[in-house]
DNA sequence: GATAGGCCTTCCACTCACTGGAAGGTCAAG
DNA sequence: CTTGACCTTCCAGTGAGTGGAAGGCCTATC
């Protein structure tokens, strides 16, 4: 399979494809003319990988994850421990930005929003010790 | 004032606020020895920096915010657009966020993290059609 | 056989917002 | 006079790709 009809298969790039293989999370063979021909497997890590990816894991998450995934001997536990510590700074950021939001709720609220020029978001932002 | 007492009064490091005049957002005066001298200006500027980079606006973001806070004369209605675009972003995010989250608790709930190699997360994020 | 177009290849540069480090100048204390 | 804490500039790297140029290959049509 050439690269088109993988990525339209894992629902990745191209671009990002060859940016995989570059970073030696894929390995596909190559036909007589150059191209690229991906297998069955080629085409589950990527599927993989694009599912990984949209939960947000890094690059390394995925490649360990990967690994785990090859070694059928692997002990559920530790593909656990790489979710749950990744779903910890999830929450962490959910966290994060909900304090951000709550308090530019709060400035945006107090901000008339007309042509007078008193702005309390300017006001708090420049102010030593914000809202 | 120098850089050192610059960083802590704004609570950014010093590499920041050079990057900060490289691209433009301060311009420092200079002592004779070279140093950059920050004025009251600066100081209120890079705080105004540091707590909008907080609040997770973009550089370019915090330009646009800079220079209505330096136009006396600005709506506070510009600023207050900036502010709801920016929140709505933030939204939107917490919402992936949570999607993110409600997947992965699904799945780290579900596997068993023991020692056995069975995985319903490795199975999950190779599957063409996953949780 | 020529040509058009749609693939594919590599390589280089750019993104964003810094951060780290090297090499060297300056300043205050002891 | 030396030590150590500052300060300066410049270069390179981060994560995870994305954009584009220059050129090769493959198929279809004329």
């Amino acid at each position: 399979m050439n690269i088109g009809q993988a990525a339209e298969q894992a629902g990745l790039p191209p671009k990002t494809i060859r940016y995989y293989e570059d970073i030696g999370l894929v390995k596909p063979g190559r036909d007589t003319n150059g191209y690229r021909a991906f297998g069955d497997k080629d085409i589950h890590k990527l599927t993989f990988l694009a599912h990984a990816r949209a939960l947000g894991f890094s690059i390394e998450d995925c490649r360990d994850l990967l690994a785990l995934w090859e070694d059928t001997q692997r002990a559920s536990a530790d593909v656990r421990r790489i979710a749950q510590e990744h779903l910890q700074r999830i929450e962490d950021k959910i966290a994060d930005l909900q304090n951000m939001r709550d308090t530019l709720t709060t400035l945006v609220r107090d901000c008339a929003g007309d042509d007078r020029p008193d702005c309390p978001i300017l006001n708090s932002l420049g102010d030593p010790r914000p809202a």
